[in-house]
DNA sequence: ACTAATTTTGACTAAACGGTTAAACCAATT
DNA sequence: AATTGGTTTAACCGTTTAGTCAAAATTAGT
């Protein structure tokens, strides 16, 4: 009986795994991978400390895992709409529309990821970027061209534009 | 012969405490407060450890030190620039040449002083904001406004208008 | 119901860290 | 030369922290 209801129990609640890596995503994006404790963790997911160090190895492996997570959810599709064949304005407004509702829901998450890319670059290269599908600026950099051409908008270098579009994403609403 | 010679080099070398003010910028700015280790500040600044907090009573007190003089620089006439009674395109310019030039001598300064406000947003109340010229934001917003209704500029928040400026010049050049 | 495998825990360890202390050092004064 | 006061150091201390381990608890198979 009682096996019975822990098991339905076991498949309804969510998983301890799933308990640890929304609790390590919490106190990582808050208190960064330096700031953040092991403890902290274990009590934000309501469970033992060695309990961590049983499913992920060590404080490393399973910030790297918040990590990916989080720059994967930062620059989402970033490439995905860029590099698509929609004209130059319309991309601007999916990215805004997307990049703004994600950082609305995850305020800390720009400056976190930013920040840790900036304490260990070679990690960001190693474990973000080969997740991330390659950009292939070429058509975003003729669109721009095209553009500037025109006259619709000023001489911008695409890479600038880009940052400051991702910039300014940070801080959509607050102060 | 030797006492006469180390009194020179003692007047002409950096004072300990100057020493130790460099190192823990450098260290604090790079790694954070949270990663900032005593160790390698005295490592720095070349220096035994306990020196540390013969000058600055500890940890706290050092970051806070560096925190401020950083916050200072970074916020650092914003107000004289924007209060004052040069026109608004020129306060523009003002600001994005003095800034920018600070960020430049500077690359991981406003990441830090964003992150540790970030960290702990009370410090930055209780200490950087009473040394910092009190905002009058009146003269600025009004400008803003007759620019708008000239036409010159779109309709935006002033304080957004700010904060854009200040957090693209974060990445003035870099990438 | 019994057993084996998996999951979870409390107690522990070793290292790192911030901070303290007493002694050594050094220039200036007498 | 001895004394004094500010400066610097090596050694040390207590705490915190990441990580370990064996035992307990739970789950799953028979």
């Amino acid at each position: 009986m009682t096996k019975r209801l822990n098991q339905l129990v076991k498949k309804i609640d969510t998983s301890t795994e799933e308990k640890i890596l929304a609790a390590a995503k919490k106190v990582f994006v808050r208190k960064g991978m330096s700031g953040a404790r092991m403890q902290d963790i274990a009590d934000e997911a309501g469970i033992n400390k060695a309990l961590l160090h049983y499913y992920f190895k060590n404080k490393e492996k399973l910030f790297e895992v918040i990590f990916v997570e989080a720059g994967n959810r930062l620059f989402p599709k970033i490439n995905e709409i860029f590099n698509s064949d929609i004209p130059l304005f319309e991309k601007f407004e999916k990215f805004c529309d997307e990049y703004i509702t994600m950082v609305m829901d995850n305020p800390y998450l720009p400056l976190f990821v930013l920040n840790e890319i900036n304490q260990d670059p070679e990690m960001f290269l190693e474990k973000l970027w080969p997740n991330t599908a390659k950009p292939n600026p070429s058509k975003f950099l003729a669109q721009i061209e095209a553009e500037v051409k025109k006259g619709t908008i000023k001489k911008v270098s695409p890479m600038e534009l880009l940052i400051n579009l991702i910039i300014n994403g940070c801080f959509p609403i607050c102060c």
